[in-house]
RNA sequence: GGGCGCUUAGCUCAGUUGGUUAGAGCGGCUGGCUUACAACCAGCAGGUCAGGGGUUCGAGUCCCUUAGCGCCCA
């Protein structure tokens, strides 16, 4: 036994961090059995991203369970990986080495990169991926590192990542197979489509904001006579309109649907259609439909069978094809004029150039009324998104949606109504999940197309590459049966030049984590998973999509259990945001109050409950670890000091005691069962207090022996406190670890051999039986005695606070009077109460319940 | 506009199937160097449970309603 002279905090999470790897406290025995094993499929954090105070949030949360669990005998999978892929890692590469990829140019050997501040250089695909993987690995060893010192128990053995061969090939194998199941489908269709990031967008990346636009009445000839005025923000679209719509019960325009309206300028003849989604409360309740507006008009376009025409290139400018129009006008001339004046433009230019010449032809009613409307935009963009038509591979989720509704009712959720979430979501879907992106820094669609004689891509004979193969990279590899002098040549093939959205690979980390295709046996055994922990704000992404992946794949829940974590505030309550500059770095909290105290901050979150990020409760952290340390420390004093050779015998208040913290573990227990980890924090921690500040203060003087002239101390007594005092705080410590892993272990490393973190949970009845054996006694059932002296010790402790008087003053005289139980319990509490509150003596009166304390 | 959640002490939050006098921590105040810990200990004060209505022997808890806040979706 080495006990320290005092307690530190210092220097504790590096020196057990160290500890525990060198001696794999955390690694996963891949050779336990199956129902042993609990597993724990955590979202891998983007690393592109800055250090956040939420990213200790929901991992501490899941890491106190994993603890419990691996206590509790079960062999824990609980590996964590990195998001690294896709649009946030290619700008903070674009950002950090001032680079943008350029997929003509060809790869460079020695690439000398720009100084900072200097204008981009163009580097080729292969030297743009290369640095993304550069930085990235920067990025993880920094949330590595926190996430070391937060004391997460990872098997930092089984690191995974969202890019990389092992990524490619469960991706790209798990997109096969979902193509020759017949869930993935490639589709010439209207596509939401940033043109900054000149990226396709899902619908789980839109974002609606409100922006100020304007409100043009124009005026549409009718063919059958008479004229219908339109309001659109989108007068610029006048090329692209296919039709005009309106509500089916509006009475004003009941005589002109079924008739053909004439565009202006354009002299393009479309037809007036009847729709619900027309809202006649909007404009003039009228509208034109093109292709594409917004979302509504590929509604509309497809329930009604319109036409295609697309006036919008991928830039975001009107192209200078005007066959698009001139081929359907009555007046191809006129209208060829016209829309050479947009050609080239984008939105906001062809705007007004349009406004100007349906003022000069008449056809613009009055001023253009100003309007603030909800607009799409990519979440992560700056400029409203345009729908064009494009080729994109898609996974079926409409026709998915009653089976996804049902899986969600099947998963645990914490907090429950977090379910509602999702099921809305799901409800509300309105397309299948489009994955392919035209980006770079991501994994490739395992797909080429041949090229017929006459130089055209063949795209609805896509060649899949097969499984055996994986990974594949289409840019660099030639698919089977041809070689790579027949790229992009007639007669021979090309690549699908996309890659995968990054959710098609992070909806796949319990396949990658788990060894899919990799090691049967482990997937085996930890597939489906115990639990999914999270926070709210993904639950439509990544707890959506993986939901999806795991029931199209494997007909299974990917978990059984989901864990809702709230969002993290700043001290004010206020969301955090960069650009309102409040985001909290953990790394000076962690060195300030120590990973115990935020763990214990963190800890006292309860799931889908917003927390802000409060200093005070670190310190209060801080306090208990340190309390935790002086606790044992004195103890430990305690029992090894000179003994006066009494073999221990039962004590009423040490068995008390110990049946109490029996109590508390039950409840923790409970509570921990059911992933309610601060409720068994406060449970545990309340104990401890009052083991500290009750049990300890009453035993102390007995504990000691070798009092003279004390009260009833006889070696037995003080062999029997002194048991008590082992087993309550040993028990304690143990309770306590998942949460403060670094002072308990610290605190444990003093008298115990090996981890406290691979010693058992405590069980139920625990204590008081060890203590009973201890004494040698017969099953005793225990009584209220630590109860009652607690009460009475409260009683002379409030006298002579009362009094202002010290601790050490004595009392002349105590009464207790109550029945005859409470004045045995009381007489078998005396000298303990008269040693820890100096009382010189005691009345005990039979009457009704009453204690008084005479100074 | 729709959905979900929240409103309890100065602050942050517990409060189980309705059941004694509504709890804790922090902060505040008053004391105490008590030989584990002054980075500590003891004690005290502080609440019309957001407002209104209802069900009930009994409501912080259940129902209706109003107001405010937050988040998600459109």
């Amino acid at each position: 036994m080495e006990i320290p002279a005092s307690v530190s905090l210092e220097g504790l999470e590096k020196k057990w961090q160290e500890v525990w790897e060198a001696a794999g406290v955390y690694r996963f025995d891949s050779s336990a059995p199956k129902e042993a094993v609990y597993s724990i499929d955590t979202p891998p954090p983007t690393v592109s991203g800055s250090l956040h105070i939420g990213h200790i949030f929901s991992y501490t949360h899941a890491d106190i369970v994993a603890r419990y669990h691996r206590m509790q005998g079960c062999e824990v999978f609980f590996p964590l990986g990195w998001d690294d892929n896709g649009v946030p890692t290619e700008r903070r590469v674009q950002n950090y080495f001032g680079v943008r990829c350029d997929p003509s140019l060809s790869y460079q050997e020695d690439l000398a990169l720009p100084e900072a501040g200097k204008i981009q250089i163009p580097v080729s695909r292969r030297n743009f991926i290369e640095l993304c993987d550069q930085l990235t690995a920067l990025d993880e060893a920094a949330f590595e590192e926190l996430w070391r010192k937060v004391g997460l128990s990872v098997d930092w053995s089984r690191t995974y990542t969202t890019v990389g061969s092992r990524a490619r090939k469960v991706s790209q194998a798990a997109f096969l197979r979902l193509a020759a199941a017949g869930h993935i489908y490639q589709s010439d269709s209207p596509t939401l489509w940033d043109v900054d990031f000149q990226t396709a967008v899902s619908q789980a990346e839109l974002e609606d904001r409100e922006i100020e636009g304007r409100y043009h009445r124009i005026r549409f000839q009718l063919e059958q006579g008479g004229e219908v005025v339109i309001e659109s923000s989108r007068p610029e679209l006048l090329p692209a309109c296919v039709a005009l719509v309106c509500h089916p019960a509006d009475q004003r325009y009941r005589e002109v649907v079924g008739t053909l309206a004439i565009t202006p300028l354009f002299s393009v003849p479309v037809p007036v259609i009847a729709h619900p989604l027309a809202d006649p409360e909007k404009g003039t309740g009228i509208a034109m439909v093109c292709t594409f507006g917004d979302l509504t008009d590929v509604i509309w376009w497809r329930e009604a069978n319109l036409p295609l025409r697309l006036i919008l290139d991928r830039n975001g400018r009107i192209t200078d094809d005007a066959s698009v129009v001139t081929r359907v006008s009555r007046t191809p001339s006129d209208a060829a004029e016209s829309y050479a004046r947009l050609a080239g433009k984008r939105a906001a230019g062809a705007r007004e150039e349009i406004a100007k010449m349906l003022f000069a032809a008449g056809a613009l009613v009055g001023e253009a009324r100003p309007v603030v409307h909800p607009v799409k935009f990519y979440e992560k963009g700056d400029r409203p998104l345009e729908v064009v038509a494009s080729r994109q591979w898609f996974i079926r989720l409409l026709t998915l949606k009653e089976r996804l509704i049902a899986r969600g009712r099947e998963l645990d959720w914490l907090p429950p109504h977090m379910r509602v979430r999702y099921e809305d979501w799901v409800t509300g879907l309105n397309s299948d999940w489009n994955i392919s992106r035209q980006r770079y820094f991501g994994i490739p669609v395992p797909v080429w197309y041949p090229v017929d004689g006459s130089g055209s891509v063949r795209y609805e004979q896509p060649i899949f590459a097969s499984e055996a193969d994986l990974p594949v990279d289409p840019l660099a590899e030639a698919p089977p049966g041809y070689n790579e002098v027949q790229r992009d040549q007639p007669g021979g093939f090309a690549a699908d030049r996309d890659v995968m959205d990054t959710w098609a690979t992070s909806s796949l980390t319990p396949q990658l984590a788990g060894g899919w295709l990799e090691d049967d046996n482990l997937f085996a055994k930890v597939f489906p998973m115990d639990l999914r922990p999270q926070g709210q704000d993904i639950i439509r992404t990544w707890l959506f999509y993986t939901v999806v992946r795991s029931e199209l794949g494997f007909s299974a829940l990917p978990w059984r259990s989901a864990m809702i974590s709230g969002f993290v505030l700043d001290p004010d309550r206020k969301k955090m945001s960069k650009s309102r500059g409040n985001v909290v770095t953990p790394m000076p909290l962690l060195e300030r109050f120590g990973a115990d105290a935020l763990r214990y901050w963190a800890a006292g979150g309860r799931s889908g409950v917003d927390s802000a990020t409060d200093e005070g409760r670190m310190k209060v952290g801080r306090r208990l670890a340190i309390k935790i340390g002086n606790a044992t420390r004195f103890v430990l004093t305690i029992v090894a000091s000179e003994s006066d050779g009494g073999e221990p015998s039962l004590v009423p208040l040490d068995l008390a005691m110990l049946a109490e913290l029996d109590a508390s573990m039950e409840e923790a227990t409970a509570a921990l069962q059911a992933h309610d980890y601060t409720r068994a924090l406060e449970t545990v921690e309340g104990f401890f207090w009052r083991f500290c500040d009750d049990y300890l203060e009453l035993v102390k003087m007995r504990a000691y022996g070798n009092q003279d002239g004390l009260a009833g101390a006889t070696p037995q007594g003080t062999a029997s406190a002194r048991a008590a005092l082992a087993i309550g705080i040993e028990v304690l410590l143990r309770a306590l670890a998942p949460f403060l892993p670094f002072i308990t272990e610290e605190a444990w490393s003093w008298w115990m051999p090996g981890s406290v973190h691979r010693a058992a949970w405590p069980q139920a009845g625990e204590a008081a039986r060890r203590y009973l054996e201890a004494t040698g006694s017969a099953e005793t059932s225990p009584g209220q005695h630590f109860q009652v002296a607690s009460e009475l010790l409260a009683t002379i402790r409030k006298a002579k606070s009362e009094a202002k008087l010290s601790m050490k003053a004595p009392l002349s005289e105590l009464l207790v009077a109550g029945d005859v139980a409470l004045l045995r319990i009381a007489s078998e509490v005396l000298n303990d109460l008269a040693a820890a509150g100096v009382v010189e003596s005691f009345r005990l009166d039979e009457g009704e319940r009453a204690v008084v304390a005479t100074l």
